[in-house]
DNA sequence: GCGGGTTATTGACCCGTATCAATTTGTGCA
DNA sequence: TGCACAAATTGATACGGGTCAATAACCCGC
């Protein structure tokens, strides 16, 4: 869970190359570093770490001694209830960070499990603070991180509140495109490593209605979708869905 | 707005000063500042703004300058839709601050707006900032606070997606109560400002729904509630309600 | 490539909450 | 003190999505 080999003293060349390895845009680029500068240091990269479908990144309960970068696959997060039944609250996509929570609290919160195989990049809390203190900008971009999850989390207030399921579909959708388009993946085809369950689990709706909303867009030749297979085939007729209600 | 006199240097006598003026028990007494110390200080204040209801703290748009402390009252926080519709996604009691946002981003992103006949404590960032720096309990215990307010949004996310009208009513309640409790208020019988409408609207139903739940609870014998009178007569009760489903 | 088990889809029916409409209860202001 | 308007309540009905049950598609290991 911790790989100690952290040096004494992070300067910025450290951080370039924690940077580089973990296509850290989120937290370098607005540091402003250059692109070309960390694609150069990829090599250098150290606590880099695979982790298979199902394996989760960590436990509620367990410290929380790192933020993680998702550097390929996907991740849910999702709380346990009383009752044992689990609530997903979010899904990382590669180039996001999760776990932010672990600069503000001891122990984790949530748990959080690979979708499919995936390759992570952990960033110790303390050489993160450490960092913060040489580079003000990172500890203020953290901040912003956090503050940007808090925005998310009141869009899906939102949606919760007000949409129907379609709505819901339709949103997460294409919002789940626009973060892929972000930090550059295809983003009219793509895998959704989700699965129907967990994603009426986190859309407030069961999975018949999920897969009713999904043959809807099917209908009307909004998208493509077999299982994980998406395609986009009508972004206009998406963003309609979404505007109107 | 703001005003401008600040010293140039804030020393712990400050920060006692400005945590004693907006009953900042949040900031302040997890960074180690004992309550009577605090409480001798009181007339020290400045920054201390009276606010009527439908007062605005902020609006979306304004430049986020303060983080804000409720000393009395209470306030909605809610986001606008494209339709012009709005969606309330936060209740801020006595004792609570809000705004946090501000320490991330340079401009509102959610309306602020008092409840009721109100009085808040304006924090500004800046001198927060300042702070944080001589004093690092501060600046952590702010972090831990959006995090706090990051799990908040992970609960609510559960009470939209799975709970019944008649829970997520019980459950504003309970935690309603909770947070009063909390800062020290009265929690068995109290005022609720904010209206039917508002409630439904943040618990993501109708009117109409909320005023049956509460029926419902008043027929049960939990709680007796006229307009914004409300009672809890069985906790014991309300709290069952809660944990079953 | 063939089972076996899991995941997704589809259909029929029902229930909880939205919606529409009508009162009733408050409340603030003259 | 009472009037007028707003907020809350209550009732009747409709509908979206939940629930239950059956089938189909897919995936994975052998």
């Amino acid at each position: 869970m911790s790989t100690a080999v952290s040096p004494k003293i992070l300067e910025l060349g450290a951080l370039r190359r924690i940077c580089s390895g973990c296509s850290l845009r989120e937290l370098c680029l607005p540091a402003g570093l250059d692109n070309d500068a960390i694609a150069a240091l990829d090599e250098f990269v150290q606590k880099r770490q695979d982790i298979q479908p199902q394996e989760m990144a960590y436990r509620a309960g367990d410290p929380a001694s790192n933020v993680y970068a998702v550097r390929l696959g996907s991740f849910k997060s999702y709380r346990m209830r009383k009752n044992g039944d689990i609530q997903i609250i979010g899904v990382h996509l590669p180039g996001e960070l999760f776990g932010l929570d672990a600069l503000a609290s001891e122990q984790r919160q949530v748990y959080t499990e690979a979708l499919e195989k995936s390759n992570i990049c952990a960033l110790p809390v303390g050489d993160l603070e450490r960092l913060s203190h040489q580079i003000p900008a990172i500890g203020r971009q953290m901040m912003r991180l956090m503050a940007r999850e808090l925005n998310n989390s009141y869009e899906e207030h939102e949606l919760l509140a007000n949409d129907s399921a379609l709505t819901r579909v339709a949103k997460f959708i294409w919002r789940y495109a626009q973060r892929r388009q972000q930090v550059g993946l295809q983003y009219r085809q793509f895998d959704i490593a989700i699965s129907r369950q967990d994603l009426a689990n986190y859309l407030g709706l069961q999975v018949e209605t999920v897969s009713r909303a999904f043959r809807e867009l099917r209908d009307r030749k909004v998208i493509t979708a077999s299982r994980s297979k998406l395609e986009i085939l009508d972004p206009d007729a998406l963003q309609a869905l979404i505007r109107k209600e």
